[in-house]
RNA sequence: GCGGGAGUAGCUCAGUUGGUAGAGCGUCAGCCUUCCAAGCUGAAUGUCGCCGGUUCGAACCCGGUCUCCCGCUCCA
């Protein structure tokens, strides 16, 4: 059922030009998309609402735009190096996929328990005589397993450091290393699983560097942390703003625009003095939920999730999710980032990373309050979440888009009543004065009635209508999209109403 | 990555035992229309996902490949 309701998002999302498969006409390119002429406009939308609640309704928020590249030891530090690179082998007959290294190490723990049950057997036996350095030298299986771990310690660092994947295999193979599931040694080949893109930085191959994408646009607020306090004066608490994108190579990548490779993040990173950090984390927490319900969508739609298993960086974590066609998912996610970020910058930069707090003449380095939300997602919640197919009365069926009005592609459209007597060119000239003004779409093609539900499909909240009256009487008619009523007003009075509808101030408060 | 399903017009889909494609909606042009799809006339649109094989002949059979959806897995 939320299988039919899916597929039908995703072509309506196509249809009326709202998200394309990237390269479609090549096959596509997996997990990448292209937000077409409608979808950008309410992708802005959702960046602007965002961004005005960030740093316009708190003073104490900046917001900067970092470059996608950065000093590659930019990620040793954040630690994404580490963490974002793993050799995975799978078992073909448990279907169980393992980190290679993992899996030796595992296996070394064993060898080294023999040794130890040998130790402890030795010991018991020659009591007070055991010399456990003799024993290592003379005692054959001491010997041997000594060997093999030392062995199995030296290749498998050399394996690593030189990435070299067919002596990792190798040294499975060799030492019969079998799957815990399946207790099998049949193993595919071990792949290299980097989640992080690289590029060539350098346009001569010989000078050229590695250099990667970002896997997250926090880093470079943290790298410009100090440039921003120290230009904007800022004080403790502040918080940095930025709207970006990232990109990851998803093992799997799936669901629409719920997983891309490459994705938009819209990240605020708060600076809090050490010890107050749980008082802002839950802050923002209760602030981003108010964000997402002040937008009017079902409030049943969200709910939050702790995270029990914690990412390197944090002290504490949740998610807000949003209940999409395929369940409760990550839409963002709050972190409690620690000092992590500076402390590692502070570190292998050799730079001064602190805050000298003057209301106590201390100085220190800031804890941080992470908000992250996937601008994708906000766009896929909403979209899906709006679309709806209404049965009217007279039995036919209309399929409106109800995205929240102050996020839709269009305002309002204009249509004439019927494309003659001067109706269309009435039409016209009413939009010339508020064409830069307000998002607005004209349509004199086709009967009045299809003309109101194409703008249903693509969310436009208003329908302006010039008839005979407007000739006559300057007045005007406005369809509701939701409820389909109409009521007429002068004219005159179109600009006021439609700032008045749009005004953001009644939204975010 | 594994397993299952799918890919034919912009969308949804049909296509008989292999004989080189259709429908509905939509789109475009025009007509008609004073307010909620489906009025009239006319028109355009497909290397049937891609590559290869079998065949006199492939949308259909076989192999490979790409992409999407679902489940598992992985990731945070």
């Amino acid at each position: 059922m939320s299988d039919v309701k899916f597929k039908k998002i995703i072509s309506h999302a196509k249809e009326y030009g709202f998200v394309f498969q990237s390269s479609e006409i090549y096959d596509g390119l997996s997990a990448v998309y292209d937000y077409g002429q409608n979808g950008v406009l309410l992708k802005n939308n959702i960046k602007e609402y965002w961004w005005k609640s960030m740093t316009q309704l708190n003073e104490n928020i900046v917001g900067i735009d970092s470059a996608i590249f950065s000093h590659p030891t930019t990620w040793k530090a954040s630690g994404h190096l580490e963490a974002f690179n793993d050799p995975l082998i799978d078992n073909k007959d448990s279907q169980k996929r393992y980190r290679a290294d993992n899996l030796i190490e595992d296996y070394i723990q064993k060898v080294q328990k023999k040794l130890d049950k040998e130790l402890e057997k030795n010991k018991k036996r020659f009591g007070e005589c055991f010399n456990q350095e003799t024993f290592m030298f003379t005692n054959e299986k001491a010997k041997k397993y000594n060997k093999e771990i030392d062995d199995l310690v030296s290749s498998l660092n050399k394996a690593l450091k030189d990435e070299n994947l067919d002596l990792l295999k190798e040294i499975i193979v060799s030492r019969n290393i079998s799957c815990p599931v399946s207790g099998t040694k049949n193993w595919t080949d071990i792949k290299q699983f980097n989640l992080m893109f690289s590029t060539k930085f350098g346009a001569s191959s010989e000078t050229a560097s590695n250099l990667y994408l970002r896997p997250e646009t926090a880093q470079g607020i943290f790298l410009n942390y100090m440039n921003v306090q120290k230009s904007g004066r800022m004080k403790i608490p502040f918080g940095i703003a930025q709207i970006g994108k990232a990109f990851r190579n998803e093992i799997i990548a799936r669901q629409f625009i719920f997983r891309m490779r490459e994705f938009e993040q819209m990240e605020m990173q708060f600076f809090v003095k050490p010890g107050t950090q749980m008082e802002w984390y839950d802050h923002w927490k209760k602030n981003r939920m108010n964000w997402h319900l002040s937008l009017g969508l079902d409030e049943k739609n969200y709910r939050f999730h702790d995270h029990d298993k914690l990412a390197h960086y944090a002290d504490a974590a949740c998610d807000i999710e949003f209940n999409f066609p395929f369940g409760f998912k990550e839409l963002e996610g709050i972190h409690s980032r620690t000092d992590f970020d500076l402390i590692n910058h502070e570190k292998f930069s050799s730079k001064h990373i602190k805050y000298y707090d003057p209301k106590d003449d201390s100085k220190y380095t800031p804890y941080v309050v992470e908000t992250s939300i996937g601008l994708d997602r906000m766009f896929l919640a909403i979209f899906s979440n709006s679309l709806s197919t209404e049965l009217l009365d007279d039995g036919s069926e209309r399929v409106v888009l109800k995205i929240p009005k102050i996020l839709a592609p269009y305002q309002c459209a204009v249509l004439p009543l019927v494309k003659k007597d001067g109706l269309a060119e009435y039409a016209e000239e009413l939009i010339k004065p508020l064409k830069l003004k307000f998002r607005i779409l004209y349509d004199e093609k086709d009967a009045i009635g299809r003309r109101y539900r194409r703008q249903d499909a693509l969310g436009t909240p208003f329908c302006l209508t010039v008839d005979y009256q407007t000739i006559d009487d300057k007045t005007i008619t406005i369809r509701d999209r939701d409820s389909m009523k109409q009521t007429r007003i002068k004219v005159d009075e179109l600009e006021k109403f439609l700032y008045k509808s749009f005004d953001i101030s009644n939204w975010l408060k």
